[in-house]
DNA sequence: GCCAACGTTGGC
DNA sequence: GCCAACGTTGGC
């Protein structure tokens, strides 16, 4: 799951313990968080956009999905005049802190792994904020550490 | 700040 | 359904 590290980092996370990812106006996003994630599942916590894009730390899937309450809110910049709440567009998950990896495994670094090179972070063109992980490639990159 | 690679919108 | 115009993401 990518967030800008301005906005919201892992050190955030840590601090707050938990958080509601809202703000996700993506449909395949969107549906990797609805249909792909269980409660339990490991998280890669990855800053974009910033001096060093990398993984920076770990975090957990801590509820099943539910309706972002952002998109009814008028005032929220997420807001979606399209939602209603009988039948919601846009879900979330809550994840949970695990822990910050001892050093960020940047991007540039993940690009020279051969072996990750089919990771969905690593495909061209991919702008997705929320993904699919391999449990080859989670176990792979936690070796890198 | 630039720009490639998207996704969305809306006219037709 | 097509596609041009537009907006966003995110690395660099």
């Amino acid at each position: 799951m990518k967030s800008e590290p301005d906005t919201f980092s892992i050190d955030d996370l840590k601090r707050k313990k938990r958080e509601a990812w809202d703000g996700v106006r993506n449909y395949q996003a969107r549906n990797f968080m609805r249909d792909g994630m269980r409660v339990g599942d490991g998280v890669f916590f990855y800053h974009s956009n910033c001096a060093e894009p990398g993984i920076a730390g770990l975090a957990e899937v801590a509820s099943d999905a539910y309706a972002d309450p952002s998109q009814f809110d008028p005032k929220s910049k997420y807001f979606d005049s399209g939602s209603s709440r009988d039948n919601p567009r846009w879900m979330l998950v809550d994840v949970k802190f695990t822990r910050k990896l001892k050093r960020v495994i940047t991007l540039d670094e993940l690009k020279n792994h051969p072996k990750l090179a089919d990771m969905a972070l690593l495909r061209k063109g991919n702008r997705l904020s929320v993904m699919p992980v391999d449990g080859k490639d989670w176990q792979y990159i936690l070796t890198l550490e």
